[in-house]
DNA sequence: TGATATTATGTTATCGATAACATGTTAGCG
DNA sequence: CGCTAACATGTTATCGATAACATAATATCA
């Protein structure tokens, strides 16, 4: 192996100096189709071996005006449920051939929104995915901002809006199966501890559990609900205020597992029998689920395969602009499914 | 807004044309220093608004051949850990101004890597941040291969070896500090659930309870050890081989809190006390742990700190080669902390 | 007052590739 | 045998910026 002075990058020029044609021979050879005779093309090849000749995706980027690269913005990695979708993302981007550009927004600032934007154009990203969670009018610049971008985007867990592509969990479905499977268990007054509320999906699972009771006949009055904010140490409290509030509590439908965990908990500690005096349903199957005591109902929702769709429909919509073709904007749902454990069995 | 058709880039040339200069005094406004008369900066500026132009960092880097730019390379981000160390890369790299292109590792084909490796240098990242965890002998093409890397590259978790800057947290002396707590808490048979031996972390962490019961005269059996994979459903398996292959233990310390979990509930169904019949240690402190009944005392590594320690000693690394110093490797670690809980109460 | 430094700006080359166009050779065919 | 199509390769322009160098106008100083 050949290698001069390892700070200096082996070009193209050198590739073609070395074999003795041009850069745009060198260039034929590398990107395959194209007129290039069998003999040239094997002694280029056997050039960029020797050299070790890796191409600039940079300068390709930038001639070609196209860098295969996604841009894609989290929120808040420390958290399990944004990195299982990066990691639907990341797998899926890989399989396609496109690399991430990664950003991570800590707030809301307009500003902020704006120069996360212009600093993935740029670096020519081909696309953006924006994976943060709509939280009250968050996502409010989306109209307004979206037809000055000039690549597409696509969203996240964001509610559905017409013209404009996303994906996310049908909260409102998972909702309604919680509730609805608790009902199934004989379960009648049934609390719940949601999410923050506000962000679109805690306010989604709110409403399945709201409007499951009603379709049933229960009331679901103010004082049957209780809000968290996702945290086990909120859970803990949310639980507490929610046994006073709602006396004869039977089920609890709890708008994310590490809330639950902390409901499990609390309810041994207080001499409370899961799920004999009280059933609980969670909401996104961690893996721990499994193993809390007793181990938890949940709904599970496919995190990764949300983050791998989301990359390829961002493909298909890069294809299509490619191809002048009108890129159609969709919002895709995915349906979470029940997955029955013990916190929940039938009376 | 003045925009034209939104598929064309306004490029410096555009700017430098509407405000009657050359592109070369447009960058020199956009780059701050150097000299350029107030009049003249400020008509620049307001032609910039104007258009809404926003320089190209693509073309930048090609022509700086520097590109702000972060390569990270992770290990299965649907784990916790890796995900947690991202934060803190994520946030550390954002506050000294780069951006990061992420790949993501799924097994250790030598060819794998070294695609990866050229797949960022064609892009021409600054630096990269190698941050799969040390499995066998997966880090060995280190050596070999990294002198011919043109840039700085720094592992995490990784253990130390000379001229090869890494930082990672003392697994051993977390392994340490969880034993000597329960000798201190009046333990004498002190079993070991280990991660899957081989990994360097996991390796460590056996080492640390192994050496501080030889320390103490305690002896350390092989069947006082089972190895697990950090999976909560192994966990479990472990746990009940351990209770048979080890008689009379009266603490375990588990190699992570996942399979930590498994143990609590495990010990519960078998109507084994913990802590009073049962210490448990385990060890990450991931943010549920407080909540698991009861709560786990736990060695706690702060993950996030480690991916911000890793981006900064990158750039410094970074900086030094821009001005030709000599970049000194170090291999730090980052001391884990005992947080104590009820699982191993004094008895 | 002339020499030198400072300020202000423009011109040309360059980063590493590809696109578009040009040109030359060979092969096939009527 | 001459014309066209297919093949093979080279030349020049371009992507969007900055580096290096050049030039001109002031300002400063001995």
């Amino acid at each position: 192996m050949i290698l001069s002075d390892r700070r200096k990058r082996i070009t193209i020029k050198d590739v073609a100096q070395a074999a003795g044609v041009s850069t745009q021979t060198v260039s034929r050879v590398m990107n395959k189709f194209s007129y290039v005779s069998g003999e040239t093309r094997q002694r280029v090849e056997e050039v960029v071996a020797q050299l070790g000749y890796h191409p600039s995706t940079l300068a390709r980027s930038l001639s070609q005006q196209r860098s295969y690269t996604l841009g894609i913005v989290t929120f808040d990695l420390k958290y399990i449920g944004p990195s299982r979708t990066l990691n639907g993302i990341a797998d899926k981007a890989d399989e396609l051939g496109y690399m991430l550009l990664m950003k991570e927004l800590d707030n809301f600032d307009t500003n902020k929104i704006d120069d996360v934007i212009d600093s993935l154009l740029a670096r020519q990203v081909d696309g953006i995915l924006w994976a943060v969670p709509e939280i009250g009018d968050n996502h409010a610049w989306v109209e307004e901002r979206m037809e000055k971008i000039p690549v597409p985007v696509l969203f996240i867990a964001m509610q559905p809006r017409s013209g404009i592509s996303s994906v996310a969990t049908d909260n409102f479905q998972g909702g309604v199966m919680a509730v609805q499977h608790l009902l199934d268990c004989g379960r009648k007054k049934i609390g719940h501890i949601s999410g923050p509320l506000g962000w679109w999906e805690a306010d989604e699972r709110k409403r399945g559990w709201l409007e499951t009771l009603n379709a049933a006949g229960l009331e679901a009055l103010d004082q049957h609900c209780v809000e968290g904010n996702w945290s086990s140490i909120r859970g803990e409290q949310a639980f507490i205020q929610l046994l006073e509030s709602y006396p004869g509590l039977d089920a609890v439908f709890v708008a994310n597992d590490q809330m639950a965990l902390s409901v499990l908990r609390e309810a041994f500690r207080r001499g409370i029998n899961v799920p004999e005096q009280l059933a609980v349903v969670g909401f996104d199957n961690i893996p721990e689920s499994a193993y809390f005591y007793p181990s938890l109902t949940t709904i599970s929702q496919d995190l990764p395969l949300i983050g791998g769709q989301a990359v390829q429909n961002m493909v298909e919509m890069i294809q299509a602009r490619q191809g002048d073709q009108p890129a159609i904007a969709q919002s895709i749902f995915i349906q979470p499914t029940l997955v029955v454990r013990e916190s929940s069995k039938r009376v």
